[in-house]
Order: C-alpha cells, then sequence, then structure tokens
DNA sequence: TCCAGGTATTTCGATTAGGAATATTACTAA
DNA sequence: TTAGTAATATTCCTAATCGAAATACCTGGA
C-alpha cells in the first residue's frame, strides 16, 4: 500500500484498490477493500499516511491518502532491508497434472491447453500494456517489470506446451509390468 | 489434503504436513497444521476421510486418515470439473523492482541476484528430486511436474538474469530533462 | 424517467496463517 | 547414564485476509 502511495498521487481506498488491481496483476495480487480501509486507517495512525476529505462541487465526498516522509522511508527502508522472500506460487494446473492418475488423459490435455490460451492472453495483455512506454523516469521500473512479465508468460505458455508434448511420450510409453502392491509403497 | 491422501497411504496430519512441505514446494504452498488437524476432521466427518489410532509397541498413539470412495470421488470431480483458475503468484522480487525508484540501483541489483541464486537452487533440488525416476506408474504425473519445475526455474533464473542487462541499460540511458511536475501527473 | 454501471466505503462471517504450547520418543555425545 | 536436542504429533490462539454483500450516491444513456 505504501508502495502505491509512494509515487506521490492522493489516492482514496477505493482508487488504491483499482490501480493494484490493475497494476500489479502480472506478479502479485492485491488486497481486498476490506484490508486496504482497515490498513489505509492503521497508516495514518501510524503516521505514514495524510487524509482529508476531498469535497468537489456536486460529489459526494471521498477521503484521500498521501504517503508521508515518515511513510516514504518506511517503505525504503522496507524494499531495501526486507530479507528476498521467494516468490509464493499456487499453481493449481500444475496441482491438477500432480493428481494426474485421477483424470482421464484427454481432460488433463485440456485443462493445459486451457492454461496455455491463458498465459497467452497474459502475454497481450503484457504486451499492450507495455505500450505506451512513457518518458518519465519514475516509470522505468514498472515497465522494466512489464517486459519481464511479457517474458514470464511466454515461458509459461512454452512451459505448457513442453507439458503436452511430455504428455504424448507418456501415452506412447509402452506400460510396464503393474508390481504386486506398488501403490502401498509409495512412501519408501 | 484429499489429493495428497489419494495416493492411497494411512497418513497422520503430521504426515500430510510434512508431505505436502516436501512433495508441493515447486509449484504450491502447503497448508499450516492448524489448517490440517481441522480440515481432516471435517473430512472424517463429510465421509470422504476414515480415522483410526495407530498404536504400536511403545510409540505414543497417533491418528491416521485414509480416503474414502466418497473422497476419491470428490477429489476426482474437483479434478476434472472445477473451473481452471490462474496460477497465484506472489512475487516480491517483482514489487522491488517495481518500486525501485526507493533504492538504490546496486542494492536492487543485489536483491536480482539473490533471487537469481535461489532460482539456481531450485533448480538443483528439482532436479536431485527427478533422480530417482520410479517405474510406478501413479508416480509418472508427479514426475512430469518435476521436470515443468526444474524447466520453471530455469526460466526464472534466466529472466532474473535478463533483467540485469535491463538494469545495466536503464543506468546507461541518457537521463531526459525532467518535466516539471511530472510525478503529481502519473496518473493521467 | 428509469436503469445500468461506476464510484466509494463499511460490515460480517469464514478461512487461513503462523507461531506458541504441550507431550512424547529417538538419537547423539559427553 | 545422562543430558540435551531433534523429530514426532497435536492443539490452541490471535491476527490477518478474503470475499461477498450491503449501502448509497452519481452519471450517462435509452
Amino acid at each position: 500500500m505504501l508502495g502505491l502511495l509512494s509515487f506521490g498521487q492522493e489516492l482514496s481506498g477505493y482508487d488504491l484498490k483499482k490501480w493494484a488491481d490493475w497494476s500489479l496483476k502480472f506478479f502479485y495480487w492485491s488486497p481486498s477493500y476490506s484490508q486496504i480501509y482497515g490498513e489505509l486507517k492503521r497508516l495514518e495512525k501510524a503516521g505514514y499516511a495524510l487524509s482529508r476529505v476531498e469535497l468537489t462541487e456536486n460529489t459526494r465526498g471521498k477521503r484521500v491518502y498521501t504517503i508521508t516522509d515518515a511513510g516514504r522511508e518506511a517503505v525504503r527502508r522496507w524494499a531495501r532491508d526486507a530479507p528476498v522472500e521467494p516468490p509464493v506460487l499456487k499453481h493449481g494446473v500444475m496441482l491438477r497434472v500432480w493428481l494426474g492418475h485421477l483424470l482421464e488423459p484427454e481432460r488433463l490435455r485440456e485443462i493445459i491447453i486451457q492454461h496455455r490460451d491463458y498465459a497467452e492472453k497474459m502475454i497481450r495483455l503484457a504486451r499492450a500494456d507495455a505500450e505506451g512506454a512513457s518518458e518519465i523516469p519514475a516509470w522505468a521500473y514498472p515497465e522494466m517489470v512489464l517486459r519481464w512479465s511479457q517474458r514470464y508468460y511466454e515461458a509459461e505458455r512454452d512451459l505448457a506446451q513442453q507439458m503436452l508434448a511430455d504428455l504424448d511420450e507418456l501415452a506412447a510409453r509402452p506400460r510396464p509390468k503393474p508390481v504386486p502392491g506398488a501403490y502401498t509403497r509409495l512412501r519408501e
């Protein structure tokens, strides 16, 4: 949240959510509204953000937040000093492949193909976002991440394609004789 | 959890946790103990799992669970019919790059290098796990996922390397003249 | 004038995380 | 033989988080 505010604009909770949805979609999840509004209050109490109620003519008021120097210092400290955590991945598609023994091979193929198509969609989205390359120096980093995202989803697509090939190879493989009791000895 | 049980062994909550930690580490998170023990009770109540207390000589008892036919049918249904959700990614490293304007360029490099090293470690781990390729047919799918994981982390490593190059390119880039007020017009 | 859709925030229950607490057993080294 | 620590096994508790719905207002178009 402080990271989003660190670009310098005044933002409402609603803005924060929309912007997080939009800008982090390729590499991070976006917190829920309840999370955001609660956190904004805590940030203000902690002195990391300041709010005021914006009352434009014939608009209902909204509370907008700006980051304070202390807040900027706090994100900066986090970005600089927090331990580099490994990325968190929850790959439902791979979980399904992992449970391949429960599915018909054709259904498994379909699932992987759907995932490949999803990756392709993400490539197009990232490419579209990367179009409007601006001259503003602060945007240089988000743009770098956009390029990374493009390549990431290209890799994801290629990986899915590879897996389809592996699946064919598995289907063609001569079946080894079943060992008696094999399934109960799995943990050795 | 049902997926883990679907391989056929009797497992305790503790086993479940350890096995989840070990077998899903490349592509999925592992639920917490509290989650697991609570869920096991619910699964039993729902008729998806059966438990008994194992009391070997001079061992303290432990409750072990097996999957029932209804349980097997439920995971199978999930694996087959549940909508193919996009993978969830929380890439803290990219979040940091995105906030690159808050860091010294050298620190950013260090962070990316650490991430590349992490990817390399994961490649080695996946390779090591893939070594013991078994003949047991049910293992074929986990092994496919292992191969996928290897390639996934290879891509992650290459992507990090690319990003280091991009970073150099950015540093070498002639700085555009700062536009007055540019930072406050970011949202247009 | 009506309705859909976007803006803006709050509320609530359910889920999940994650660590501490509690025991017991197994292994290792002094 | 004993002391210590690592591993096994489960429970408990608090805080974080989700996600969906509820509320309400504003705008634009049919």
